[in-house]
DNA sequence: GCATTACCCTGAAAGC
DNA sequence: TGCTTTCAGGGTAATG
């Protein structure tokens, strides 16, 4: 499930390997994904162009072509882009295929359909309707105490939907939720309401260093992700709470507890967490 | 305007 | 062993 620090460690993975290729066909396929994707006009604007920047906007990557063309893709919950052998066989749930000069292919597979690829202007990306509405971005420049509480203001909901919103601060999903609130000390139910400027100091740097240190591992792998060479990340290790119900705080030693909100699974020990 | 819930989807794992 | 059920969750729309 690729969350910012998938997205970062794959976009970094994938630009030296995409930079300067030039599109030699698109080939899709496939049940539609969270959109059909637009075959014909991916053809039409990135066929001939090559790739000038790999970029990253929330959990989106953006690829930009000459000609101020932009592939915007979201890998959802099991989208996995790969650059191999444009040889390579089709594999199943295969949804789009850039062939590319230098006998290679970039591939996105998503099981699950909840990816997005679409082409639009480069400079009118900020206007899209899927990137319009996005929040900040966590990292650049790194979340303090005041941007969050800022953020927060009006808001009575509980902690966990607030760091979960995309639009308030853009990238944060479930995994690095749990430990960022795990790390800040705070509990996943509490009201935003009650937060403090000293709680919101914490949360901030809990949020960044949550990031940080999961791009510097190459991010989490649970089931399907890995960066564009196959590689698999290596920050479940580092999780102190996700996925952990029932083993003792790395803390304190009380019992992780798992909590559902909203349809999601919150991880939290009860006793370091208030 | 904000909070909450349901929905989309498939594969893995758990349960029977 | 094999079938059925449950669970995972990003983003969005509908509902309260």
């Amino acid at each position: 499930m690729p969350e910012l620090p998938e997205v970062e460690v794959l976009r970094r993975s994938l630009a030296p390997r995409l930079l300067g290729r030039r599109v030699a066909w698109v080939e899709t396929g496939g049940k539609p994904l969270r959109e059909p994707i637009a075959r014909a006009r991916l053809r039409r604007e990135l066929v001939g162009r090559a790739v000038v920047a790999v970029r990253r906007r929330a959990k989106y990557l953006w690829v930009d072509f000459e000609g101020g063309r932009t592939l915007v893709l979201h890998l959802g919950m099991s989208g996995r882009l790969t650059v191999v052998p444009a040889t390579t066989p089709r594999e199943p749930h295969e949804h789009l295929s850039l062939l590319l000069d230098g006998g290679l292919r970039l591939r996105l597979r998503d099981p699950r359909r909840f990816g997005l690829a679409f082409v639009a202007a480069t400079d009118a990306l900020t206007f899209d309707p899927h990137l319009a509405g996005l929040g900040r971005e966590p990292l650049d420049p790194p979340l303090d105490g005041a941007a969050l509480a800022g953020l927060s203001r009006g808001r009575r909901g509980p902690l966990k939907a607030f760091l979960l919103d995309g639009r308030l601060v853009a990238g944060v999903g479930n995994i690095y939720a749990c430990e960022a609130l795990f790390r800040a000390r705070l509990h996943p139910a509490r009201s935003v309401a009650t937060l403090r400027a000293e709680h919101w100091r914490r949360l901030a740097e809990a949020v960044v260093a949550v990031l940080e240190r999961a791009i510097a591992a190459g991010g989490t792998t649970l089931n399907d992700f890995a960066d564009a060479d196959g590689r698999e990340g290596l920050f479940q290790v580092d999780m102190a709470v996700y996925g952990r119900a029932g083993e003792p705080c790395t803390t304190c030693g009380a019992r992780i507890r798992r909590l559902v909100q909203a349809g999601r699974s919150s991880y939290l020990c009860g006793r370091c967490q208030r």
